[in-house]
RNA sequence: GGCUCGGUAGUUCAGCUGGUUAGAACGCUAGCCUGUCACGCUAGAGGUCGUGGGUUCGAUCCCCAUCCGAGUCGCCA
């Protein structure tokens, strides 16, 4: 460490064999602790912590915790050592303090216990928060991560390119932020949703493979592991590239990331491929957790005919699991969940020496009972758990089933990071309101099959090269070979209900573009703070961003979104609408 | 926007069927303490029970409205 006015070292270096020299230090007070006659602080920075010892009571004078000090004293061997701190072979004895910033003696909570803090307090405050140790190692872990994203895909060849942040308004996917000008009043750039259209067109401009860590914005709702508004992803494109060259550099990429950094049993590449189809089928979801063995089976067939009126014209799906000695709590509770999310109840039934018993097993016919055991190879001690609704709600339900099962159950292994590439998603799918068509995921995407599937196939029957990687059950990454040839743009977006005219005025640049020579490409966009919150364990993905924004989008430390001045206003051509007269 | 849960001291929480002066721990203040490291001991200060209304002799507690926060559904191509 280089020497100024303040410290010539930092709070996490002194050992032992610096015994004797005089050094000076810097940081916040950690501890006081005051024994009649000598004083023990610790002094926290960036670095670590280091105890200071003050053998004069008097120059403890106004410091209290958390202000900052810079001390000048000698190394010393302590008489009594703690083993628990990196530094606890030594101490400082002081013979100078200074105290550099005051603190008021009560803070808005324990830096030490902010992490138990109502979360409110900690992103009002969250400057605070981060000088706890756990907090704090997150962003420094954060930009351990970036350095190596770069470097990793910079090694494997892509190219880093920035691409605007005030750009023009996409009018499919996520609502948008957008941002008035003085330049323009009454019109309106929006904050890129993803990069999306930008890096087909830098493929077109010849640049082989694209990378960049792009921040994207969402107008929309927020989730435990999804922030509101903005997020960054790791956006990637590749050209003359099929969606096995994606899947290849990806696996390369992430498995590489995970090696870095965590001691997880990853899963070695090349990952298991699961074609949506099969992925609803089997788990009945598009994300499934892999961690948990637990497969839905379907017993619509089983059941047709069934007298018992739950079960009468509906889709059942059931999970056969031995959930050994469990109480007839155990089998409420999880009926109450069902019920939570708008199911209308959890059928069960036990098996056990050869008998159906428990639940609704006085409804099940011989049949029932034969092709059961034949089904799910029963031995004897399994419960099978059956949800009887519309297909809609019953794969929804089983999905929800099947998570709490692997939990309650703790049938998933957390030292475990299992991947998979859930591929071949429906390109088109049915609006539910009218009826008609809607691109089920990525209008830009390629359908399988080219213009002769879009011309002949049943629409909802058409695949498109749309993949998207599962890790433990979260969506981190979504890609896709790209349409690049206009003819198959312009149908596409006629089955779902556009003009050419409106491709041209929607998506106008990228349409041109396609029309001077555009490489086959394929790309992917992994979510960066989902990574990372997978990485590092977290249940929030909040605990991965230095200054995330509320539920609702609100910056409580800033206090953003706020109201502008008149004169802001009238710049940009802005008139406000008042509130009372709305209604 | 819907549903669920929550809001009590600086912080984390308890508070019984509605009933005397709303408690604990940590933190803070003062005093004592020369080897602590979650230091210890003694004493003390600190409350608009989110806000507004209602029921009641009496409301932290029950009801209504509202604000704030979290989770979730919708939403997120």
């Amino acid at each position: 460490m280089k020497e100024n006015i303040y410290r010539n070292k930092n709070c996490g270096e002194l050992r032992i064999e610096n015994v004797g020299e005089t050094v000076k230090l810097a940081g916040w007070v950690n501890s006081i602790r005051k024994l009649g006659g000598i004083i023990f602080l610790t002094l926290r920075d960036h670095f670590g912590i280091t105890q200071i010892l003050l053998r004069d009571e008097n120059m403890i004078g106004e410091i209290c915790k958390e202000c900052t000090i810079s001390v000048e004293g000698t190394v010393l061997e302590r008489e009594s050592k703690n083993p628990k701190m990196e530094t606890g072979d030594i101490e400082v004895l002081a013979n100078s303090i200074t105290l550099l910033g005051k603190c008021k003696p009560v803070l808005p909570f324990e830096i030490s216990d902010s992490v138990n803090t109502k979360e409110e307090l900690r992103l009002k405050y969250r400057y605070l928060d981060l000088r706890n140790p756990e907090t704090h190692n997150m962003v420094v872990f954060r930009a351990k991560v970036l350095n190596y994203v770069r470097n990793k895909l910079t090694d494997m060849g892509f190219l880093e390119v920035q691409t605007p942040i005030l750009t023009s308004s996409s009018p499919e996917g996520a609502r948008d932020y957008i941002v008035p000008t003085i330049n323009a009043p009454g019109e309106f750039y929006a904050l890129p949703q993803a990069p999306q259209q930008f890096k087909q067109l830098l493929m077109i401009s010849g640049f082989d493979k694209y990378f960049q860590i792009a921040p994207c914005f969402r107008n929309e709702a927020a989730r435990a592991d999804r922030t509101p508004g903005e997020f960054y992803q790791i956006d990637m494109e590749m050209s003359f590239a099929t969606q096995e060259d994606v899947w290849t550099a990806c696996e390369e990429f992430v498995t590489g990331l995970f090696k870095e950094f965590t001691t997880f049993n990853v899963d070695t590449a090349p990952f298991i491929k699961i074609p949506y189809k099969e992925a609803m089928e089997k788990y009945c979801s598009d994300k499934p957790d892999l961690r948990n063995p637990l497969i839905v089976h379907d017993l619509t067939k089983l059941f047709d005919g069934t007298e018992f009126n739950a079960f009468k014209e509906k889709t059942i799906k059931a999970i056969c699991v031995n959930a050994g000695e469990k109480p007839r709590r155990f089998y409420d509770d999880l009926g109450t969940t069902i019920v939570a999310y708008e199911g209308k109840g959890l059928a069960w039934i036990k098996y056990l020496d050869g008998e159906f018993t428990g639940g609704i097993s006085k409804f099940l016919t011989e049949d029932n009972k034969k092709e059961l055991i034949k089904e799910f190879n029963l031995v004897g001690g399994e419960s099978i758990f059956m949800i009887a609704d519309t297909n809609v709600m019953a794969t929804k339900l089983a999905n929800v089933l099947r998570n709490e099962l692997g939990q309650q159950l703790n049938l998933i292994d957390k030292n475990k990071v299992a991947f998979c590439w859930i591929c071949d998603f429906p390109f088109f799918e049915e609006n539910e309101e009218t009826g008609g068509i809607d691109f089920s995921h990525n209008p830009f995407s390629m359908p399988q099959g080219g213009l002769d599937a879009l011309e002949n196939k049943n629409p909802f029957d058409i695949v498109a090269y749309q993949f998207d990687l599962v890790c433990n059950g979260y969506e981190t990454l979504s890609g896709a070979v790209r349409n690049h040839q206009t003819d198959l743009m312009v149908k596409a977006f006629e089955m779902a209900g556009y003009t050419a005219k409106d491709v041209e005025t929607k998506f106008g640049a990228l349409y041109n573009a396609f029309e001077y020579g555009a490489p086959p490409h394929a790309g992917c966009a992994f979510g960066f703070d989902r990574l990372l919150m997978i990485m590092s364990q977290k249940e929030l993905i909040r605990d991965v961003i230095p200054f995330p924004l509320n539920k609702n989008a609100k910056d409580l430390l800033m206090g953003a979104p706020s109201k502008v001045s008149e004169k802001q206003l009238t710049d940009v051509g802005i008139q406000l609408i008042k509130k009372d007269e709305n209604n």
